[in-house]
DNA sequence: TATGAATGAGCGTTCATTCAT
DNA sequence: TATGAATGAACGCTCATTCAT
């Protein structure tokens, strides 16, 4: 459609900028340098700013589910369904810091305080992988008998700040790593 | 001494506002506001907004600190430590949910960039409690061999995650899911 | 080209306020007011009001310095070309009186401690006509045998007191006075 | 009188940092420092900054005055008078460059436009050394016959300048130069 | 549709001055 | 008389947003 894809020039500008230097360090001037375009472009194609980075935000999640749901099946079993989503998410955000720290960024200002819910939790609509995969398990007994919200922290809790420690080098998570620590996310709440 | 403690208002005001809408919708005249001073006078205590910030985080990690020690004995057996800790942790930001807030801003924040390391891990000086019970466990054999960045992210990230949850009321923590909550943080971990 | 020409009218309204009230009676708001454009409009223009302080210091020696070259040429004897610059510099400065409070303004301050050496004396590369003129006149003995700056402050020093006077209103020189003036300065270094 | 003649500190502190500084550069605070009193004692002694400033003004002036005047005889030929003061000048402020930094600093301000008046013209009364030495060499044709606005310029102007370098450090004043100068200041005046 | 100059509210900070002690 | 904490107006500057071209 669009011959130069403006929207996703200033979509990645704006991706990047806030993910390395926040909000207040991407100002929408510096948002249009970096996308190629003029200050004013940026509003032919989002009311204003908050606009940009909620979008911006929703537009992240979606790919994230969609990479997730790639090679899931509901078929598999309660254990494997899990390993499989633990290293689809490190591998993801491992793969894609910026849309780590863009993610966390949003989470961890006001914006993020109205849709709230945690970051992957996000289930808009009725079917959340994460949400159906741990009822599932605890009505199987095979995870523990804990809230959904406890359970989901349990094994996620972890991989959000093993993921900030290794893009800031503190940690290298490789597969064999990746694979202990999904490991140990399953014995925290297995049964 | 002070009758009225101007410092310890402004303190207070600044960790209120930044703590329900970020630094950035906390401007200092409105931080004077809330302490009942003049906007100039928070100049008097704090040479600008950094160090008021800074000082603040400073002060909160110290407050922690000891809150986490009171009662912590090297003496006791492994576990029993790590529970303690897990146990305090949880207790501490439940009855400070502000605090909570403020250092997750910190954290998230160029701020926090510098001194970096998570949250509660932030070791000034040679002892670290966490460390040395983390170290000592691998060491005993009690807990799993992983690198020090991934047990830490395994026994806190749920914590986390979780006291999010409880401030926004998607969970509540007692006494019982919280010694629930530490002890499949421990499984995680436990060799 | 510039149908408004908003640089200039900022830098009008700049010189005007600066020389009539000092830099610190000519806020930046009241710059862009007597300019007719916004506050923000002048940072278009100048990174900030140093910036705007020193390009206006060069443009307006840049333009005394060629309204002292017209005419002028090192063919002509020494003194000739003496009274050529003395008048020069009086009837440049009578004509924009403004220039010469906004110069002096300028070097009774910080700004212009850096760059120093007297107003006029301010050479900027190899050739300085004035340098060159006292050489020459030491040289072939029409100039008493004294330090250049020596040279200079009295040749140039009644002119600044001179100007200042004028501009208050404490004397009018004319062009008679001001040949009689031009002949008093000669007289203080002819030999 | 005063024990400890803060009156004078403030004064001493006060010369020294808008002599160094600019009035800009000298917050009453810093003065206050300097002289080693509170901020708001400083009030006791002035209505405000502004008559601080002029009050130290005049007297420094009237201390220059009376400098000036030391050995001064209306008795003597005017030629000898002429030298007596600019010599005087030149070592009066050579001895106390803060001083004269200062009154440059006054004079050219918004201060110094009120009362204005070249420094050492500021003849309040009637008698005025320099006025009647000047009038009484035009009188006596010793003097040329010019305004004695003009005979000023032409006799202190280049001391202005030559003070300035001086405490710039761009030329040394000894006493063979001084008598030099103001030899040539004579050259420029008389007959 | 795209531009980017222009806007002006809002920010962090300074400092002359006041006043309770 | 002296203090210095407190005040708040005013400053330089930023940046989301608008609009004439």
């Amino acid at each position: 459609m669009e011959r130069t894809d403006k929207r996703g020039k200033i979509f990645q500008a704006a991706m990047e900028l806030i993910a390395e230097r926040g909000f207040h360090g991407a100002p929408m001037a510096m948002i249009a340098e970096r996308a190629g375009v003029a200050a004013g472009t940026i509003y032919r194609y989002f009311d204003n700013k908050d606009i940009l980075i909620t979008e911006l935000y929703s537009e992240l999640e979606e790919e994230l589910r969609s990479a997730l749901e790639e090679g899931y099946s509901v078929a598999k079993p309660i254990r494997e369904r899990f390993l499989h989503l633990g290293i689809a998410i490190l591998r993801y955000f491992i793969a894609h810091p910026l849309y780590f720290r863009y993610i966390e960024q949003y989470h961890n200002s006001p914006y993020g305080v109205s849709l709230r819910r945690d970051m992957i939790m996000s289930k808009i609509g009725k079917h959340n992988i994460f949400k159906d995969l741990f009822e599932q398990g605890i009505e199987q007994q095979v995870m523990k008998d804990l809230p959904i919200t406890v359970i989901f922290a349990l094994a996620f809790g972890p991989l959000l700040v093993l993921l900030k420690d290794h893009i800031h080098g503190f940690v290298i998570l490789d597969d064999g790593l990746i694979r202990q620590v999904i490991d140990s996310c399953w014995d925290a709440i297995r049964r």
